[in-house]
DNA sequence: TTGTAAGCGTTATCAG
DNA sequence: CTGATAACGCTTACAA
């Protein structure tokens, strides 16, 4: 590898000179300037990275814990993660988050990110204070279920969200509503549960324990298998609407409507959230809970880079939500 | 931050020993072990990462380069990726690859990864030969369309597998078969192309230049537009079959037939590539060749890391594709 | 078995 | 304006 100490003698000017000019210190020289660009160009010299992290104490570079990167949901904040981190010179490490080896975060990550962005995960307590004491921010894109305050996070307003939906099924004479969450324990999918549990009391509807399917976040199948199996066994459904936590179980519930000849809307109006881009291609389109995922990720990150400039606390964020209103809803039956 | 000086000084031992014990050298006795174990529990104490890879030389980074992060294609990739590197203790810093932006790829790269993977791009000479100066492997997951004799690559056998698909094809009939490609330059699914019309051509049936739609390989909107386009004119399509580039356009066709009333597969099969979990949920079911994605994400990184450790040369590798076959194919009309 | 010290490639502080 | 030189936190001969 060439370093700096070969561009200096290249150009005849001491490693500091070298220094100088490429941070763009404007006490150089032009013409010395230009005879240490050359060597530079001569060379193919690029400054190696890891030594200036070290001495800066800075990496310019960025944890994000993934739940899965398969969810089409989560890589789509990736892409408003990935796109404005570029801009700021971040590069973003992606981890997929395993629970089972949370202690293995902290060496890890040690000394290799300037902060990390959580996926909604609930961290330990434990573990957050150790990146407190190491000075590491954290900041989540969603909020996890076991909130924690010195975590901020970047989310919509979800209570409002399914206020509304519920709103649009109320108008189609829905009155009993299901909910397909996620089975996972501490899952970012639960805080929807609630708020959704909530905006339905709120509209003077009843929620009942047995109108809770259990699908899982990343997986469309167990959606899939679940909604089989409640439909298959010849007995009717409890509720004319559900409402699904994300969009890959709405289409593995579909799925298992047309597999199992319940119509959509006509039988079962299927309501979704997040508004991932299949949602829209499904057969019916699905109505949905419209999640702004670039938006979103390109907050977090400036959140992010303004604390880590300018030493300016983290804050939570809100963005705007909107319901899709598509196909999956009509008319409640009977 | 807590350094390991600070450890020495807390355990009342030399740095050194530090060193040895983190890096599990046997040559430290129980006792002191213990006595500095104990101090980096006490002190919470974990090595920087940034400081160790500057005096190893090993940065225990793999840059990934993306075409688009949203391509759940890609992300399915990623998913093999990461779960191989995690097991080998390598962390991989995603970035999207910028044709635009290729020279910066030097600079951003520079001492911070041991190996960089592709997804199939086609980098210039120079950027290859670059990395090949200073050292840094590149391999590619998937086949460019300019390919490299130093840039090796991991893919599936695309000519075998459009035999395969279209003798499926032609069993139901048909004779003049679609394609649809990327419009994109230099796309990898140019090289998928090219095999099919190769495929097509060693099966005695003709490939016309206006059976060839233009997608967009990030896109299914794009695909969608195109094949409206063909749809809406009111003319018949010129082919009874078409074979997509990949899944997602080949949604977007799907779309399009529905929306313009067109029924598959009575007058238009559509097979297609990749097999994204998607793919098996769109009505009709798509027939699809089946890309093996965590297994070449996984083959990649075992290529690689063998390379880095033992010095062994990076050998392309070609994994088992399968046709997956369901309902979007079947008997041509008339 | 443990300690000392050189050096990885930078940046940044001081003199000159 | 430019040149020495001391860190940054770690690994690893080599010495003790």
């Amino acid at each position: 590898m060439v370093t700096r100490d070969e561009v200096a003698k290249h150009a005849g000017v001491s490693v500091a000179v070298v220094s100088y000019v490429i941070n763009n210190k404007p006490v150089v020289k032009e013409a010395t300037r230009q005879k240490v660009l050359q060597a530079i160009r001569e060379l193919g010299y690029s400054p190696n990275l890891t030594a200036r992290s070290l001495k800066t104490r800075r990496t310019n570079q960025i944890g994000v814990l993934f739940n899965h990167i398969g969810n089409p949901f989560e890589t789509g904040i990736a892409l408003g993660l990935e796109h404005r981190a570029r801009k700021d010179g971040q590069s973003l490490i992606f981890q997929t988050y395993d629970p089972l080896e949370e202690d293995h975060l902290k060496t890890l990550f040690s000394g290799r990110v300037d902060a990390i962005i959580l996926l909604g995960q609930s961290l330990k307590t434990d573990t957050v204070d150790h990146f407190a004491k190491i000075g590491v921010p954290l900041f989540s894109v969603m909020t996890p279920d076991q909130p924690n305050d010195i975590v901020p996070c970047a989310d919509i307003n979800w209570y409002e969200a399914y206020r509304a939906m519920i709103e649009h099924l109320i108008r189609f004479g829905h009155t009993r509503i299901g909910f397909m969450g996620a089975l996972n324990r501490e899952s970012y999918l639960n805080v929807r549960f609630r708020h959704f549990r909530r905006a339905l009391l709120a509209q003077g509807l009843e929620f009942r324990d047995e109108w809770l399917v259990h699908g899982s976040f990343g997986s469309l199948e167990m959606a899939y298998k679940q909604m089989s199996e409640r439909l298959s066994g010849g007995t009717d459904l409890p509720f004319t609407a559900i409402v699904c936590a994300n969009d890959l179980m709405a289409i593995g519930v579909l799925s298992a409507c047309r597999d199992n000849g319940v119509s959509v809307p006509g039988q079962l109006s299927i309501a979704s959230s997040e508004n991932i881009l299949m949602s829209s291609h499904t057969s019916p389109p699905l109505t949905t809970v419209h999640y702004p995922r670039p938006e979103i990720g390109v907050a977090t990150i400036e959140e992010v880079m303004n604390h880590l400039n300018t030493g300016a606390p983290l804050s939570s964020r809100t963005l705007k939500h909107e319901i899709y209103e598509r196909s999956s809803t009509g008319q409640a039956p009977g």
